[in-house]
DNA sequence: TATCAGATTCCCT
DNA sequence: GGGAATCTGATAG
């Protein structure tokens, strides 16, 4: 099921958790599809976050409106993906870190160069390789666009107890917020 | 576990 | 122009 309208555009932190066990959905000739399993949450006036100094080409799409994508390009040639949360203008997203193959594997094994599922998509950059995400979904509408968010099975198969809530991952910048998501014993994340 | 190369974007941190 | 960046995979210990 598609998200609601005023899903993202809650407080960022919310959003995040309610991010894990929706499906991120990649429409191409041949769907791929992942449960998100470990997201992370950038907020306004935080050092780590792309938007700290204010809208630039590159970060642009982060400054737009809520349940679009945040597509950017890492280490120069990683791609990851964010879910644009919060007010318009305010520079916040959830980073989809981790996503447990559910749809589409033959592809994303295929993409990925490994039959191993545990490693298909657990890490940011390994997951936009899997489900074949690429700069043009750069602002795209997460609702309306090739790339979609559903939202989990309802009720959801875990409890709110189930969400570890723990440090960020790869940054230097207020790396002791403790702002990265995870589903305990999930087998997918990408580190516990 | 620890370290490091790889290779692009973008602000000067 | 320099250096850091929301990372990954390979290699050494």
């Amino acid at each position: 099921m598609t998200l609601p309208a005023t899903f993202c555009e809650r407080d960022t932190v919310t959003v995040a958790k309610d991010l894990l066990g929706c499906l991120l959905v990649h429409h191409e000739e041949t769907a791929t599809a992942g449960r998100i399993v470990e997201v992370e949450a950038y907020l306004q006036g935080d050092p780590a976050a792309h938007s700290y100094r204010g809208v630039t080409k590159r970060n642009r799409a982060m400054f737009g409106p809520a349940g679009h994508a945040y597509v950017y390009r890492i280490y120069g040639m990683h791609t990851c993906v964010n879910v644009v949360t919060g007010a318009e203008g305010a520079g916040e997203a959830v980073l989809i870190r981790a996503l447990e193959p559910v749809t589409g594997i033959d592809l994303m094994q295929a993409r990925r160069g490994t039959d191993d599922l545990l490693s298909l998509a657990s890490g940011p950059g390994k997951l936009t390789q899997a489900l074949g995400i690429t700069m043009d979904l750069n602002g795209t509408s997460l609702r309306d666009g090739p790339l979609q968010v559903r939202s989990s099975a309802n009720p959801p198969e875990f409890r709110p107890e189930d969400i570890v809530q723990t440090t960020r991952i790869g940054i230097t910048k207020a790396a002791d917020l403790p702002l990265r998501f995870y589903l305990k014993g999930s087998r997918y994340v990408s580190r516990r």
